[in-house]
DNA sequence: CTGAAAGCGCTAACAT
DNA sequence: ATGTTAGCGCTTTCAG
């Protein structure tokens, strides 16, 4: 059995309580030389708190849990990883699990977190937050998609904007027929960068029709599999344009990496045959052949902000939801078609 | 204030024991017609047993905790991913954390886990088995490094002959000087592939020094720099064999990534110029431009073995330790030379 | 088959 | 400044 308490108590010679007292700094004060005997026990007898008695008890799990769609997904690699980082620092333990898209699984889990007492939450993603688990929630709540209207507080990157904005640069480079390579629609991210796509090629009098969307299957493998079927001469989905599209619009980094390698496979030359314009700017994305020109969202930022926010809220309960959107920065590479070491100017 | 079990119990018209009964199954048999009337009120009440509550009395936390050095390198990504997925299908939730290679971050990290009573724990690379953290663990610890005298039980892949393997393959493709690159090697997975590296090459009398050797960080980054160190004009460790290596080892395949794309910016063909074998086989491996050549090591496979494992020692406790050393199996790509579509025989 | 009751280790209000 | 003690919500032994 572990050493309790009460066994640092008897070694020191003073009450259980003191104990507590000189471990937490209060609320009572301890005099030097009593806290010193009972520092000295503690050290002594190796003691270290019951973290679940202390939790049952009073109050807090130090405990964060983070919702995520899946956890090999680069974006919310970098994500996770930050957030766990912060969290750390703060004194945190974060509980992760992914929900791979399943709305059952996002119950499931969600309400698991709430049934572990987790003081915050932190959900990425398509969740219903309507649903039975988060309606009447204690513990604090970030959700990092877009819902203006929600009582929980939100951080969000403009997926909408940001995607029309890279179809812009592609549009700038003076490509029409601009091919867009998504994620699973139902997926609120993807469905937002589908619509940047769309509302931008329908803003300036460009094709926008389905024949030019190819759904994938996030990873590199559905990236892969899309741009075979936009580019290819089989299939050809574009075939009442007359001609293949002379771009890409990729909604993620990793769907990116697959489309190149459809292209170098099909011995199309990027940018001059077919030019491509991503998602996410994650680190990889410097170091494609060639490397690609990318939206960057910067989860980094988004991370330490969730978290530092969602610490806020835990500690300062009942504040007013807040809903924060951050945009993402074009970084321009080598796929789009600017000359390798400029950068493009309107 | 959330619904205990002894509102359940009033609803219910039995005693709080009885409501234990039923939702354990056990350990004393309920009349079926008060088991109904039990989860009748519960479902009404919406109760939600308190986990904290449960782990403080009885018993487990239902919680491992998976000890990284990151979250971001693929490799670890994928294997807390599988480790987390099957987890979870067992009932169990994963707390994470990362070391980032500090011996200091681990002993803390291990230690809060050891206080939140995880019921086991996966710890990946360098940790001081030692310590004074691990030494009298009351819970199940699994080690995924190559630790054949350990009291634990371990579980590894063969790095140091895995990496023999894959410069083999590149000596038989008549390569002599063949250069490494490596992350830092008081890692211990990085330290046993060079050392792989290193054995292989001198087993076959072919060059092994320094010269050839560059460490790199972890990532893309690394693995560009230290590529355009063995390769450039500029610098030249190698310069006492008076040619350029014609070949890479590189440690890991996101280190590739960053390796081939050097060899791009320098205008060195690849295999060509330069022939890269690297370790790993992530998912990535496959899209890379040409695909890598690749040692894959079963990362899925181990998670699983890892987690079936663990859930053994938990639900068994003394068993004696078990160690497990799993081998990889090269994955043919374009870089190595093979013919596109061949496999080399020898 | 069901109920009463003893803790798990801790915090904090209350008593000294 | 320190000690005593009542729970937190649950599991499980022991009595009925």
């Amino acid at each position: 059995m572990a050493v309790t308490r009460s066994d640092v108590a008897r070694a020191a010679g003073v009450s259980p309580a003191v104990v507590s007292y000189v471990l937490n700094n209060g609320p009572r004060p301890v005099a030097t030389h009593t806290r010193e005997r009972v520092l000295a026990a503690i050290d002594e007898l190796g003691y270290r708190p019951n973290a679940i008695a202390s939790a049952l008890r009073g109050g807090s799990t130090q405990t964060v849990g983070l919702l995520t769609p899946n956890r090999s997904n680069p974006f919310y690699g970098a994500l996770a990883e930050e957030i766990e980082r912060t969290l750390t620092e703060q004194g945190y333990l974060t509980l992760t699990a992914s929900t791979y898209g399943y709305r059952s699984s996002e119950e499931r889990l969600l309400q698991t977190f709430i049934d572990r007492q987790t003081d915050g939450l932190i959900i990425t993603s398509g969740v219903s937050l309507s649903g039975p688990a988060l309606s009447g929630v204690e513990q604090s709540v970030l959700v990092l998609e877009e819902r203006p209207e929600s009582p929980l507080s939100t951080l969000s990157m403009d997926d909408e904007g940001d995607a029309a904005r890279a179809v812009d640069h592609l549009q700038v480079h003076g490509h029409d027929l601009i091919g867009c390579i998504v994620g699973p629609p139902y997926v609120s991210t993807d469905g937002l960068r589908l619509s940047g796509w769309r509302e931008q090629q329908r803003r300036t009098g460009r094709p926008a029709s389905d024949g030019l969307v190819a759904l994938a299957d996030a990873g590199e493998e559905g990236g892969y599999q899309a741009a075979g079927l936009l580019l290819s001469e089989h299939g050809r989905p574009w075939a009442v344009y007359g001609r293949r599209p002379t771009a890409l619009f990729v909604a993620s980094d990793v769907q990116a990496f697959g489309a190149l390698h459809a292209c170098w496979e099909l011995g199309l030359r990027v940018p001059d045959d077919v030019a491509l314009v991503s998602m996410g700017g994650t680190r990889g994305a410097r170091f494609t052949i060639p490397p690609l020109t990318t939206m960057r969202q910067d989860v980094e930022y988004l991370a330490r902000s969730a978290c530092t926010r969602l610490l806020e809220e835990i500690r300062t309960p009942g504040l007013p939801p807040a809903h924060v959107r951050l945009t993402g920065n074009l970084v321009v590479g080598h796929t789009c078609g600017c000359s390798p070491y400029g950068v493009i100017r309107r």
